[in-house]
Parts: structure tokens; C-alpha cells; sequence
DNA sequence: TACAAAAGTTTCCAGTGTCAACATCCAGGA
DNA sequence: TCCTGGATGTTGACACTGGAAACTTTTGTA
């Protein structure tokens, strides 16, 4: 004797992911800023307190999304690491150009990532820490080999994220009409800057001064 | 025959800058996630709707904060600008760490200049565009003086831009602890960081391969 | 001095986050 | 099989927010 009609049942069964996919959904579409944990439940098509069996606030939800984002990166980063074919220098620049494909191809969750958060939750903080040890770890080892300049990885790891962190922030938000050519396909054309980015990067940017 | 107690006047004479500190400081204070328009006006002891005379609505009054950011920003390049004793690859370096100071002295309005504006104004553009050009500028004419790689300013001006923005968002969000020695004081610290990273980035990440 | 525009206030409304109380469903032990 | 407790979802309420409208006070100026 309820008023439902057929079909809907009560309990959703994945309701966690789907208003994380929806929260994402909404920040692509709208902005941050804008995102409600109402819109976000009615996307769902639920009540506008049922995320709170999953997540203990909307901040709760944010954070959710960036960590997701976090391990998105990781996997993003997991062929150039395992792949035994690169050399150790082109390695770091693989892995530079993964961080901004990453970037445009999830602004939602990049944006998220790198935001204040108020109560950053430890398994935040985690799978921050585990994306950047990734970036470590490539460098420690290109150091190692002779192909990296200097002995301590943060020398070259801080820079380095530096720079692919900039890149995207500045291509995900920023000016993108001074950034490319105007017609060419974003991700493409993203890609290639990165490239070259983190080659520059790599190289100096310095004139060069004796060989060549 | 009005409630008020002496003192205090009807019109407050510069409530709009009053209105931009007061949003600065609560940015600084609490994020700027949680800035609202009312908290600002309070904080100056005015209406809630007072702001309004000002601003046409909340996402304007952070554009405002986010153009004194460029403005600021543009007055930190000016005096390195302008050195002539300055030679014009190490320009470039003291540039970016006028960058990386500038974010560390005013990080609520770093963090607001590079978030999303969902009506971004024609001042705020200009003013942002203004501070890009400082820096293309001093590309131009260190490579004019061959002193830069290159001859397409961008070429040096998109990474180089993409370095400092990247620590500094690392700087004022991200994880101090993980990129800086315990104890030191953090501007010094972040400053002897980013003249590192700028240099690093000058004469390149690989191992010096002939010369040396 | 009159008066219109500028600056600030009060009142109101819809939308939001969050809490508390209630409803529904599922799983496991009697 | 029943029945019962926890997990999940809903309804209703409250204080706070951005913003519109209509009002009051002040000030510059004709």
C-alpha cells in the first residue's frame, strides 16, 4: 500500500557510486561552486538527505570525488611505469604527459583534487601521497641511471610536478584561447604542449651554450 | 529621530574596499568556499544587502578580489621589470620567484584568481592578460639577447608560467609538510624553493651530458 | 533651497545543508 | 517460517544563504 508505482525500488543498491558519478557530472557541467548536495540527490532521482547514509557531508563528497580522481591518476601513471621499453629520462616525460592528459580528460575530478579542503579525510591524504610517490619513484630511479640531474628525488619531483600541475591547471581553467591554435581539437592539441612542456622542462630553457 | 547611537555614519565613504578586505580576510580565515556575502558584510557592520551597491552579485565581489590579485601581482613583476642590471636569463628566474612570493603573500587571492568565474568580467580578463604580458615580454627580450632557447615567445613563456603557478598551488594548498624542511619559516623556505625550481627549470632536469 | 541620484536598510522569498523521526527492505537466527 | 535489527531511504523542520523589492538617509548640484 505505498504510492509508488511498480518498477522503482526502494533501495537503489549502488547509490554511493552513482551520486559520485553524478556529483562529477554536475561539476563538469555547472562548476564547483554550484554543486548541491540537493542537485546531486535529485540527479539520482532520491531524497535530498539520502546521501547522508554514505557520505557525513557534502564536503565528505568533494573529497570522495578527489580522491577517486587520485587513483584515476595512478592508473593513469601505471603503463609508464611498468613499461620496460623507456628509457629513464623519456620516462619522467611520459609520465608528465599522462598527469595532463589526466587533467583534460577529468576536469571534474582534477578540479576537486586541488582544492582547500576542510576536513581532508585521511584516504584523501593517502591517495594524494600515493600518486606523488609514483613521480618519486620514476625520478629516484632516472636519477639512478645517470639521466636525471642531482641525487635528491625532490630536486627534480617538485619541479617536475610543478610544472605538468601548472600546464593543466592553467589549460583545464585558464585561458585556453591564448594557450593553442584556435581550431585544433583540445586534447590533441593539449597533449602536444604538454609534450613539448615537459621537454623543455627537461632540457632547460636556456639558449644552449657550447655543444649541439 | 532614527535608533542610532551617535557615531556611526549613515554612509560608510569606501565601502567597496572595505567590502574587498573584509573577503580577503575571511578568504585567508575560513576558505573561500565558505565566503559568503553576509559574513563579508557583517564583518564590515553593514547590511546584508549592502554589498549590493557595489557588487552586482557574490561571484563578482570574488572577480574583484581575483583583479587586485593581478593587479598586485603585476606591481610584484614591475620592479624586476624594470632592473636594468638584471641579465635577461636571470630575469626570467627572479620573475617567477616574484611569482612564488606574491602567491605566498596573498594566497587568498591567489586562490581566488585561479578558480573558475562563472561571469568572468572584461576587467578581470584584462587584468589577468596584463600580467601574462610581463611575462611574454621578458621572454621576447631574453631571447632577443639569445640568452633564452627559442624564438616564439610562448614556447618559453607556457612553461615557464606552468612551473610557478604549479608550485605555488603546491605552496598555498597543497602538502607543505611533504615539500619543505620542518621547521623553517615558510616564505624563506618557499622562496629558496622556488629560486631552485626556476633554475632547475632554466638549465634543464636531464644530467649535463658533455660540458662541465 | 529643492530634489534626484547614490548609498544603505528592512522585509521577503526560494533554495540549501543538516538534523531528527519515520518508513522500507534485507539477512540471519529462533 | 517468522521476526527482528541494522542498513538504507524518506519526510519534515530549522537556520542560514543569495538575491529582489521597496523603503530611508544622505549628498551633490541646479
Amino acid at each position: 500500500m505505498t504510492g509508488r508505482e511498480a518498477s522503482k525500488p526502494y533501495h537503489h543498491n549502488d547509490l554511493r557510486s552513482a551520486l559520485l558519478e553524478a556529483a562529477v557530472g554536475l561539476i563538469e557541467e555547472t562548476g564547483a561552486d554550484s554543486l548541491t548536495l540537493r542537485s546531486v540527490a535529485k540527479r539520482v532521482g532520491v531524497s535530498h538527505t539520502a546521501p547522508y547514509r554514505h557520505f557525513a557531508d557534502l564536503s565528505e563528497l568533494t573529497a570522495a570525488v578527489a580522491a577517486e580522481g587520485f587513483h584515476k591518476l595512478s592508473a593513469e601513471f601505471h603503463p609508464v611505469r611498468t613499461d620496460a621499453d623507456i628509457d629513464p629520462a623519456q620516462r619522467l616525460v611520459e609520465l608528465g604527459v599522462a598527469y595532463v592528459r589526466f587533467a583534460m580528460k577529468h576536469p571534474a575530478h582534477f578540479r576537486v583534487m586541488f582544492r582547500e579542503h576542510q576536513n581532508k579525510p585521511d584516504w584523501l591524504e593517502e591517495a594524494s601521497q600515493n600518486a606523488f610517490q609514483a613521480l618519486l619513484d620514476t625520478v629516484s630511479e632516472g636519477q639512478a641511471a645517470g639521466a636525471l640531474a642531482g641525487t635528491e628525488a625532490h630536486e627534480i619531483a617538485i619541479p617536475a610536478w610543478s610544472i605538468v600541475h601548472g600546464l593543466s591547471a592553467l589549460l583545464v581553467d585558464g585561458p585556453r584561447d591564448k594557450f593553442m591554435p584556435e581550431g585544433a581539437p583540445f586534447t590533441e592539441a593539449g597533449l602536444a604542449l604538454a609534450r613539448s612542456t615537459v621537454e623543455t622542462f627537461l632540457h632547460g630553457a636556456a639558449a644552449p651554450r657550447d655543444s649541439r
